[in-house]
DNA sequence: TACTCTATCGAACGTCAGTTCGAAACCCGG
DNA sequence: CCGGGTTTCGAACTGACGTTCGATAGAGTA
């Protein structure tokens, strides 16, 4: 078999082809070439720069993914296959709008600080990649909405993904992508080492989002799981 | 004097040292290129394909800006500035504070879709600057965010910039940081042909950040100035 | 030990980018 | 019409980038 690495991911349901000794490198490819891209950017990321960092010369990088756009490619699709099937569980919990609400919330939050530079990734770069990697990511995308949506239009108790009334369905978008803009533009503001812990941070989103401004700030502490 | 236009905006206050004929070009061409670049970012469009747009070639553009960074830098400096002045003149027009939160929505998103372009540069590519640059556009970026934090402050009735309970700023902060998400974060799926209008937008907008999801969606229309 | 597949290397190629620069065209007051 | 400043041009330079490729060292096996 002359064929690479990469190539053989082609046929190949999770990650196959993989041996038990490339596995864990992959992952820390994978790890410090989100890093660089969630600082500098994907296209000012070079695979040079990837090279430096991990150790592994230009060439080497080759045998692990086809090109760079497949780079990208590996850590979104990780990723976001990781956290949706982290949402969608959470989801099958029960429970409820209320309270599939909050996990969602806190789920994405504590990820997000789990693993803030592909998240980050994830976020802001869906833009390049092309075709069917691009596409691949955009459903997981659309799944993770809606999720979102989904819970949203359960706590307004209006009947989701009905022909009749469809401005009920815009204002429930409307209103899920105000909450992941929320989310999502946590990530040019928050810093881990001086802002509080982002479980606080979740009960305040929610409060503003259940309750709004005119319920005013959320009181001092409260101690939940 | 031999010296490029470029050069002497550094001594000038408010674009000193363009021609009545040359200023027009100038505005075409930060137009052009802020489409570019909202499309592709930054990094991606190159000043070659900056001179096919224009038709401007690619020798000649040197003249207007001393280089990359600085074409991006005028894009941004003259966006927020404008967007600025607005909001502050906004502020300035008196109102309790939920009038004035209103209007600072609402004339973030009637800004959003008449210089889509600019705008999005301006939230997406201030990390593309650098020294001097990025300061004085972080600056302009701080005083529009004190605009909205003040009126949060004012909404929650909360003392703000004081010593005497930080928590509260923190929180200030935080339910600020949501509002520009919201705001922000409609770069990434807003469409003008599609879609309702910004004004309705903005109003389901102030309904979920003065009220939450409990009061319940927004009423089929309500007309106002 | 010899063979095979895995994993890695370093040099090289072609392309494209930002920027420079001297020359030319243009506009306008004298 | 002439001369000086303004504006535009196109060619050229230099560096960085993604990618390829043949060679090679290592690990496991018969």
């Amino acid at each position: 078999m002359i064929v690479a690495q990469a190539r053989k991911r082609e046929t190949g349901g999770t990650g196959g082809g993989m041996t038990s000794r490339t596995a864990p490198k992959l992952d820390h490819l994978l790890g410090v070439s989100a890093g660089l891209m969630a600082s500098r950017g994907f296209s000012q990321t070079s695979i040079r720069d990837v090279a430096n960092e991990t150790g592994i010369s230009l060439g080497g990088l080759y045998y692990y993914f086809e090109n760079k756009e497949d780079l990208l490619f590996l850590i979104q699709e990780r990723t976001f296959s990781a956290l949706l099937g982290l949402q969608e569980a959470a989801l099958a919990e029960g429970g409820d709008a209320e309270t599939r609400l909050r996990r969602l919330v806190h789920n994405h939050l504590r990820y997000f600080v789990e693993h803030f530079n592909e998240l980050k990734v994830c976020t802001y770069e869906l833009d390049s990649l092309n075709d069917d990697r691009y596409d691949a990511i955009a459903d997981l995308r659309r799944r993770y909405y809606r999720c979102l949506t989904q819970v949203v239009a359960e706590v307004w108790g209006v009947p989701h993904d009905h022909p009749e009334r469809p401005e009920n369905d815009h204002r429930v978008r409307h209103a899920s992508m105000f909450v992941f803009g929320m989310l999502n533009w946590i990530f040019a503001w928050y810093d881990a080492e001086r802002d509080e812990p982002v479980d606080r941070l979740g009960d305040e989103m929610i409060a503003l989002v259940l309750n709004g401004l005119h319920a005013g700030p959320l009181p001092e502490r409260t101690d939940d799981s």
